[in-house]
RNA sequence: CGGGGCGUAGCGCAGCCCGGUCAGCGCGCCUGCUUUGGGAGCAGGAGGUCGUGAGUUCGAAUCUCACCGCCCCGACCA
């Protein structure tokens, strides 16, 4: 591509929007322009990189099996019904009208459709197993659209689909993909962990997310650098940490209006570890959680534990059961006798401080085995840094990161909901075993660039994703045995496949090489004093920052040999 | 949906508190000349319903109200 025709519109300032880095990056390189909220344009840099993720893929899909295919975006919302999905996904569903009334919706994702198919043209257990991909563009009318491309109302997904006749074909497909997933992710030179996650809307059994660590993502990880366990979160589980050795004496103290762990621990000299936190919350029945003071609820535990319909008491609802508000309760003295569960770093715990069920009053000197020996103890808190990992005991780290891919085996929940059922060699009609894939195509750009970037300076791309592998950057555009050169060479790369961006414009030398810093290709040719006083092309080797001055004729061979060398 | 911030030229911003030469700056853009190894110099020039609508006022970018849009935190979520 040369440059000077090009619609690469790079921008100097950073934009005030952007606050990610690979969103400031992807706006100052030209690659995207927003439209609306969450909706963005590709333009012609962004999208061919965007392209060259896809091509990767592509590879791998085919490799493993897999088939594409094209989906209709616009669905007839009555096979979302048939799921159950059009109320799980709620608003989160672009719904319309057609023009007699009908309502229609932009596909979030597929399995309903992969379902109808299955349905209509899967009859036998000789029809099986399928993979089925598609990469296209899917809608979500997210809350609250964020982090430039990372979270996005209409965005591009690669998501494949497994048919097989029983888990066992299930299981193969999935580690099929979860095989595929790892070189694709390798291949776009990403450092990533694999982690066992929750399902969530997906539904079916057990997941597992591709993940990088992010300051800006939306999920956390806890992992264990000694073994490997790797987990979302929201699954984690790790050895409760051993309880210190202080018993105390059960003693009710005045706490005047400090209601919150913070406030209570300082008003007393205690730290927050030394206090319990007491928490009602209810679903079909009221139930008291009790947790250390310095440890958080985790939500996705407590709805396996309760249900999916457990919340926050209210605040009347607190009152009735304990007399008190919220900030003074505890498990001793309620008004009404509730479950009580506590999370399972308190087994064991002595001298344990909360709310005495009495405004203004905490108790202190709390052990849970003398005082409430009645209760249970479960998981329900987040694992935090320094926990034991659950595997091997060794401290565990917790940080933020991006989903790039998701994992799930789904098993027969769609398959019988919409009844796509096969027959298997003795005639008895059984539910297709289905699982689902995918992958967030835009994320995997952003997380590069989020991985890879040089700060002051711009991207730099490997040798898979780089949307043109050599940049040609001519100095002075006046002089014509460096346009005669540039052309030439351009001409040479061109035609030896390579990808190459001329700079062809009018303009400085310096103007040229920000641009070039900031669009970030691997190998930049600088055309200039080298030529004309040397005969010497300058090559550099931008991951290594090697810098070689070849004659007109090693060119080629260097340019490859260079390309040859790259990961 | 709760909390916060912002909306003035293509981009980044000042002006707003304290209404009245406040329609301004830098970058970019156009023309010409000079430049060309790290976002060049000089000279000239184009470009804005000050987010929208109502209101207050002799007078509103500036004050009031409503609405819209964008971003951030939270909730929620692949």
């Amino acid at each position: 591509m040369r440059l000077s025709h090009a619609y690469v519109p790079t921008r100097k300032e950073v934009p005030a929007d952007a606050v990610m880095p690979s969103h400031q990056w992807m706006l100052r390189a030209g690659m995207i322009r927003p439209l609306v909220s969450g909706v963005y344009s590709y333009l012609p840099i962004g999208w061919k990189v965007m392209r060259k993720v896809m091509r990767i893929i592509r590879e791998e899909m085919d490799s493993i099996g897999g088939q594409e295919l094209q989906l209709p975006v616009l669905n007839p919302v009555e096979i979302w019904d048939e799921s159950g999905r059009n109320t799980d996904f709620g608003d989160e569903m672009f719904r319309l009208q057609d023009r007699k009334g009908r309502t229609l919706i932009l596909a979030p994702t597929h399995e309903e459709v992969i379902c109808d198919l299955a349905r209509k043209y899967i009859q036998s257990y000789k029809d099986l197993p399928q993979i089925w991909y598609q990469i296209q563009t899917k809608f979500r009318d997210e809350p609250r659209p964020r982090s430039g491309v990372m979270r996005t109302r209409q965005f591009i997904m690669k998501d494949s689909y497994t048919l097989d006749v029983d888990d066992d074909g299930l299981n193969a497909g999935y580690q099929a993909h979860a095989g595929a997933y790892r070189k694709i992710f390798t291949r776009c030179g990403l450092t990533f962990h694999v982690v066992g996650a929750s399902s969530g809307l997906m539904g079916g059994g057990r997941s597992q997310e591709f993940m990088v660590e992010s300051p800006y993502g939306e999920d956390a990880l806890v992992l264990c650098d000694h073994c490997g366990k790797a987990d979302n979160l929201e699954v984690a589980s790790s050895v409760p940490p051993a309880a210190p050795e202080s018993s105390g004496e059960l003693v009710k103290i005045k706490t005047p209006g400090q209601k919150t762990i913070q406030e209570v621990s300082g008003f007393l000299k205690k730290s927050p570890r030394e206090m319990m936190k007491s928490l009602v919350y209810a679903s079909d029945e009221p139930v008291m959680i009790l947790i250390r003071g310095d440890h958080e609820i985790n939500e996705s535990k407590l709805i396996k534990l309760f249900g999916p319909s457990v919340r926050p008491a209210h605040p009347d609802e607190i009152i009735e059961i304990c007399g008190t508000e919220a900030g003074y309760v505890g498990p001793i003295g309620l008004k009404r006798s509730i479950t009580i569960v506590a999370d399972r770093a308190l087994e064991n715990q002595q001298n344990l401080t909360t709310g005495a069920n009495e405004k203004d009053r905490h108790l202190s000197g709390i052990d849970l085995m003398r005082d409430c020996p009645e209760i249970r103890y479960v998981d329900v808190r987040n694992v935090i840094s320094g926990d034991g990992c659950s595997e091997c005991g060794s401290p565990v780290r917790v940080f933020n990161a991006v989903e790039l891919g998701h994992i799930f085996k789904l098993g027969t929940k769609y398959s019988e909901a919409m009844k796509a059922m096969y027959s298997d060699p003795d005639g008895n009609e059984k539910p297709i075993f289905m699982g689902s894939y995918g992958i967030g195509v835009e994320r995997i750009v952003a997380a590069c660039i989020e991985q890879n970037f040089r700060p002051e300076r711009g991207m730099l791309w490997n040798r898979g994703l780089a949307p043109y592998l050599v940049h040609l950057i001519p100095v002075n555009m006046d002089k014509e045995e460096i346009t005669r050169l540039a052309d030439a060479l351009y001409t040479d790369l061109v035609s030896g496949n390579i990808d190459t961006l001329l700079d062809d414009r009018k303009g400085s030398a310096g103007f040229k090489f920000k641009d070039a810093d900031l669009l970030g290709m691997p190998i930049h040719v600088i055309l200039g004093g080298k030529w004309i006083k040397e005969k010497q092309i300058e090559i550099k080797n931008r991951h290594t920052g090697e810098v070689v001055l070849v004659n007109r004729d090693q060119f080629m061979d260097t340019i490859e040999k260079i390309i040859d060398s790259l990961s």
